[in-house]
RNA sequence: GGGCGGAUACUCAAGUGGUCAACGAGGACAGACUGUAAAUCUGUUGGCUUCGCCUUCGGGGGUUCGAAUCCCUCUCCGCCCA
């Protein structure tokens, strides 16, 4: 992660990325250009790890920083006991004090992952609980409020859309986060010298109300830029599935889990990815366009967003035993895998046990997979096995196929397999 | 406060006394085809001890041989009048 003298500015990279969505001002380039600066990106903590939704903010940054900036990571410790109501339909409960702080802190081991916290140009965390804490109620209406309009607070669309529905509505607490949020960018350009604030394109207007905040408070200059909301070529959201959102933490997503998400990226959205999640750059990503377009068989453009994905957000490590976890599993030549692989293998792979006992006797298919990820219930157990989705240790089985003690394997463990990508790991219990 | 309309499975949305576990669409899942892709075609989509049984149509109560469908009531929502 280190600085690349000639490397292009942040602003022409991001272009080419497709991350540039807009900015508060065309004087930001010559801004940046003009000296060493710093920038910041909030992240709420809402939850105690992020999510690759949350990932844009970190990849902003971590431009910036390339770029010669410097990045700060703001972990919102005071505004996450508020709430944003930014792209929020409803209100939201809120959370814990004790939650909040707990998140925030378990939130940084990310970022020392993607940001270098070494040299002049080295990021760092602040927390805006340190500063929004002590403030009180008096002086945020005196030095702050006294700056904010509220005909225009609740022209803001996060906040127009919930004042049209009666069924909504919003709370003074959520409709005054836009302050504490200006607030923020004002005190980080006081103390630390900060004069940019990155972020999705939902947090345009709270980036406008810091910047007119800093203007009135401080007569300073200050800027903004936000990059688009990433979606798939199909409209969704990225990193939502079904069985719920893909974390950057392997505590929350498995690496081989992690890995399998990328590779399964569709063939639209896989050139796109490439330039918005990696850091690859142009020529690279133009000879994988090529290969796609060409060998689309190939999937080499897949491979390789996993393959960047996967390292970087997991190392080098774990990259190589996700990609041996999915070869293993998807040549389906379980057998020939030795005790250490599979066991390796399951430790990857959802998993429930099984008595040794009931095995000795043997158990149906159906009553075997019934319960596990595999199928939900009996009556889909056998609507699987019917159909010919499900195999045993990588061999399609019937309806009439009876599990045993044989059929466990080296580490322990039966392979279940349902459909193409739903595996199961069922161990074996003393 | 008064009048009217609405609440149905993951979502939208039919159904207004039996033929309803509940039309249709979307989504999701599976099969075929493929490249662990997309598109397409087929199937499934409450549960079970599966040619049968059990629990579902906002909550509760009632009428009836029988109700998602009728009556009463409660909760929530929308529209109209004060």
């Amino acid at each position: 992660m280190q600085k690349n003298g000639s490397a292009m500015s942040f602003l022409d990279e991001l272009t080419w990325r497709g991350l540039l969505h807009q900015t508060t001002s065309p004087e930001l380039a010559v801004h940046l250009a003009s000296g060493t600066r710093a920038g910041y990106a909030g992240f709420d903590p809402t939850s105690d790890s992020l999510t690759i939704g949350n990932f844009m903010g970190i990849k902003l940054l971590a431009h910036l920083q390339r770029a010669g900036h410097r990045p700060i990571v703001v972990s919102g410790g005071g505004t996450g006991l508020i709430g944003d109501p930014s792209g929020k339909s409803a209100e939201r409960q809120l959370l814990t004090r004790e939650l909040v702080e707990h998140n925030a802190r378990s939130q940084q081991r990310i970022f020392e992952r993607f940001l270098d916290f070494r040299g002049v140009n080295g990021a760092v965390i602040r927390n805006n609980v340190d500063w929004l804490s002590s403030m009180s109620y008096l002086d945020m209406l005196r030095d702050v409020g006294k700056h904010f309009s509220v005909n225009q607070m609740i022209a803001r669309d996060s906040v127009a859309s919930r004042l049209e529905g009666r069924e909504q509505g919003i709370s003074y607490t959520e409709f005054s986060y836009m302050i504490l949020q200006a607030y923020d960018f004002l005190h980080l350009y006081r103390k630390e010298g900060c004069s940019i604030q990155l972020g999705g394109s939902d947090q345009f207007g709270n980036i406008v109300s810091g910047i007119d905040l800093i203007r009135r408070v401080a007569q300073g200059e200050s800027f903004g830029a936000t990059c688009p909301l990433v979606t798939t070529s199909d409209g969704q959201k990225i990193g939502k599935t079904e069985k719920g959102a893909i974390w950057l933490t392997a505590d929350k997503t498995s690496p081989y889990r992690f890995y399998q998400y990328w590779l399964n990226t569709t063939d639209a959205d896989a050139v796109k990815f490439l330039k918005w999640f990696t850091f690859l750059e142009h020529d690279p990503i133009q000879a994988l366009a090529h290969s796609l377009a060409h060998e689309p068989g190939k999937r080499e453009a897949q491979k390789t967003l996993a393959a960047e994905m996967t390292r970087m957000t997991h190392g080098e490590t774990e990259l190589a035993r996700a990609i041996a976890t999915s070869e293993a599993i998807f040549s389906g030549d379980v057998k020939s895998l030795d005790a250490a692989q599979i066991a390796e293998i399951a430790g990857d792979l959802p998993s429930s046990g099984v008595p040794a006992g009931a095995l000795s006797a043997g158990v149906g298919i159906v009553d075997f997979i019934t319960g596990t990820t595999c199928a939900a219930s009996k009556r889909e157990a056998r609507e699987f096995v019917q159909n010919g989705a499900v195999s045993v240790n990588g061999e399609k089985v019937g309806a009439d196929f009876v599990v045993k003690s044989e059929h466990v394997l080296p580490g322990g463990v039966i392979l279940v397999r349902r459909g193409k990508k739903a595996y199961h790991a069922v161990k074996l219990e003393n």
